[in-house]
DNA sequence: CTCATATATTTAACACGTTAACAAAATTGT
DNA sequence: ACAATTTTGTTAACGTGTTAAATATATGAG
């Protein structure tokens, strides 16, 4: 185990960031990775994706939706819906109409083929999130859950 | 206040997956973006991606250090890394060798330029990280990254 | 040595994230 | 009524995420 010379070794030091593995942004990130690792197979043998099937979910949820509060419930960027929007509607999942009251308006209904999808996929997804919950524990998901609220809401 | 009727009140309920803001993947993401959203800016002033941050930051640290070892590291998939390895040597921020002595190892190092890069983005990182702990709670920050290790580690 | 297998990286194809610019419709002020 | 502004959604361009397949090199069995 030879400790290898760095740049950092040359003088560098305090210019340096801390340590890459202690870092928040790493950390929601592998930790999100880990936990999507359960999820993704599940909806692949389904042929959707997570976003597709955050977008559907809350359909079913809430019913009629624009794309604005679809946007902001799923937490996907309007550029990126447009194209969910488009390829859901394709693939008969969802349907679009214009607002009648307010013409630049999308309104969003799910499908009768997106209720079926709805039907097939949420009995596995509560499973694995169970199973998940169980093994991380039950109050562990209640408080991290505040704390990543909290740190969401810092911006705020 | 009217409650509106949705699917869900047409009997389907307990097909429906749990609510959607209470879910640790939505959060993890929203938690993840609000941090991001501190660094992002300033990292596009230097004109560099999150994903490049990461690669020379881990070459500052870590000297030279082959394409998996980074992969590995910075928490970016091959496939990924490639298109970004590509991009920082063509602009000059790094420098990519063949491995002498197993031909297939791609060995990254950080080039001068990269060094400057590092110079200028590291003093304003620390600044932001530090502004958030403090904010957030250094100790609660500690709390957080134990609570997110202990989740991606559930895989293993 | 040589063939089969394993490993490291790249390429390909498609979906999403991000920012900026654009188009269309609504709202506001006059 | 109407011009300026604001809001909603789309398009464009580029970088990254994800999976599968391809390529190149290394390793191990016989």
């Amino acid at each position: 185990m030879s400790r290898e010379k760095t740049p950092a070794d040359l003088g560098h030091d305090a210019l340096l960031p801390h340590n890459t593995r202690r870092s928040l942004p790493i950390a929601l990130l592998r930790a999100r990775e880990a936990v999507m690792a359960h999820f993704r197979p599940m909806l692949a043998r389904h042929d959707i994706t997570e976003q597709q099937w955050r977008v559907i979910r809350i359909l079913a949820e809430a019913g009629r939706v624009d794309a604005s509060e679809m946007a902001d419930k799923a937490f996907i960027l309007a550029p990126s819906l447009t194209r969910i929007i488009r390829s859901l509607e394709e693939r008969g999942l969802i349907t679009k109409h214009k607002d009648a009251d307010d013409g630049r308006r999308v309104l969003l209904e799910i499908a009768p083929e997106g209720m079926r999808v709805i039907a097939d996929v949420s009995p596995e997804s509560r499973a694995i999130y169970e199973e998940l919950e169980t093994r991380y524990g039950r109050e562990r998901v209640e408080v991290l859950l505040d704390m990543l609220d909290e740190l969401a809401g810092l911006n705020d």
